[in-house]
RNA sequence: GGUGGGGUACCCAAGUGGCCAAAGGGAGCAGACUGUAAAUCUGCCGGCUAACGCCUUCGAAGGUUCGAAUCCUUCCCCCACCA
């Protein structure tokens, strides 16, 4: 068998690794393993920053090793405490079943399931656990726990030390979680997590109930933290989360996400994000430097990204709709081709009675562009407000029926970049 | 349970009878400059209004007063120290 590429060293070489627990993990991982990794269905999409731990599993795919991703069914409705200062609101099982789902499909875009040597799988950790009663589980799981250990933990420590405090509940997450990883070295032979710097808790915990379960030795690597420049947790866009969903966020609002990063963040996220080559890598960041103002990397990030979460198409429509709002202008367009490139932009449907001799301050308002009238006459007065990307400044312009493109389409715009759909009927 | 300190707008925080829709900071929104970046500067930042102004807000409910975030009463919640 031919020697396998080194998939820690390759992590490391594109910033995704914290730490692992042991340094023989390398020596281990010489040979074909099966790693697994958790993802939790607090929500029905997973988010950008949780990309880093499914690009390191894909990496761990490409590398040849068998992986796992589990979906936490069971630990879902406990409630993580790592990280988190407050008790988390449970989950309704049936809550968790559909998110489920929205997860499946979103790793599908990156890990391979019908690999021939080495398909990726996707367990529920609901199907072994769900069924454990409490005395079993507090028999053969709870007594291989030390108390000294679990209120060890930093999770742990850090809630109990908080005013929100902890409950019984959140406290038995870790022997959950390391249940799982033991449940999956004993059906699987898996030896490996991975998981964001905060597992770091729960991963040494599996690894602990493995050795003294089986005496075998197990292992972790955790990722770390994405933070941009200014310290802010990766993934946030005005505040909110950007969702792999395409429902949730659009193509072209993941797209633009991307293709914002500052400079300073571009080529780290393209090693993290993307599967790039290094060289390449390398090549966009003399370019950067060069020519900062073509935004070659950054480009090549949301291109990249795009497409691995949405594919071909949904790149293609993202791109194009980038080019109509921040290129060329949107005049010569027909109402049709505007509703193709806006298809990903919010949009309303209003009547044409409320749109046609209205004022631009009660439309903006009636849109949902702005929260209240007030918001929408600021927005107007300080001259951030656009229809059909010519600016409005004045509260007295009404829209008539000659604004409307092709009479049935109406284009708002708030500031540069935030673009609102109004059809009319 | 005792004693002390608190609850002010999205967050932190000043304000102890009228000049308070409430200082300052942060976040947010917009503008200028740029490159859809960063930094900087400017404006806005409870609701309605073109504006004068009106309405609702300072933990909750009552009360005193011409007038209350501010004083009084009761209640709820939080924090610190002690038990």
């Amino acid at each position: 068998m031919t020697a396998m590429v080194n998939v820690v060293e390759i992590l490391r070489g594109r910033g995704l690794v914290e730490a692992v627990t042991a340094p023989e993990l390398e020596g281990v991982l010489t040979k074909p393993a099966t790693v697994y990794a958790g993802f939790d269905p607090t929500s029905a999409s997973l988010q950008a920053g949780n990309l880093v731990a499914v690009m390191a599993q894909a990496h761990f795919q490409r590398a040849g090793h068998s992986v796992i991703a589990l979906i936490g069914g069971a630990t879902g409705m406990i409630g993580d405490p790592s990280g988190k200062d407050q008790e988390r609101q449970l989950l309704s099982v049936e809550t968790v079943r559909r998110n489920a789902d929205g997860i499946r499909e979103n790793l599908s875009r990156f890990l391979d399931f019908s690999h021939p040597s080495a398909p990726a799988r996707i367990v529920n950790n609901y199907d072994w656990l769900g069924g454990f009663s409490y005395l079993e589980f507090l028999r053969d799981v709870g007594k291989h726990f030390r108390m000294g250990t679990m209120l060890g933990r930093e999770s742990v420590r850090a809630r109990l030390n908080s005013a929100a405090g902890m409950s019984y509940t959140e406290f038995s997450y870790q022997m959950l979680q390391a249940y799982d990883f033991l449940h999956l070295y004993d059906t699987a032979g898996c030896t490996v997590q991975v998981g964001g710097s905060d597992q770091w808790g729960n991963i040494t915990a599996g690894i602990d109930l493995i050795r003294r379960q089986r005496g075998a030795e197990a292992y972790g690597l955790t990722t770390p933290l994405i933070c941009d420049s200014n310290g802010q947790k990766f993934g946030k866009s005005e505040g909110n989360a950007v969702y792999l969903n395409a429902d949730r966020t659009s193509p072209y609002a993941f797209y633009q996400f991307f293709f914002r990063s500052a400079d300073t963040d571009v080529i780290r996220y393209l090693k993290t994000f993307t599967f790039a080559p290094l060289e390449e890598i390398a090549g966009l960041e003399a370019q950067t430097a060069a020519e900062p103002e073509k935004r070659a990397a950054q480009r090549r990030l949301a291109v990249d990204v795009t497409r691995g979460v949405h594919g071909e198409a949904g790149l293609q429509s993202a791109e194009r709709a980038s080019a109509v709002l921040f290129g060329e202008s949107m005049d010569g367009l027909n109402a049709d081709e505007l509703l193709d490139v806006f298809r990903d932009v919010p949009s309303i449907v209003l009547p044409r009675a409320q749109v046609a001799g209205a004022a631009v301050v009660a439309l903006a308002e009636l849109a949902g562009l702005c929260a209240t009238r007030g918001a929408a006459r600021r927005l107007i007065e300080s001259g951030g407000f656009y229809v059909n990307n010519r600016r409005v400044a004045d509260l007295a312009v009404t829209v008539g029926d000659g604004d409307l493109v092709n009479g049935r389409l109406l284009v708002l715009r708030s500031g540069k970049k935030n673009f609102y759909l109004v059809k009319v009927e």
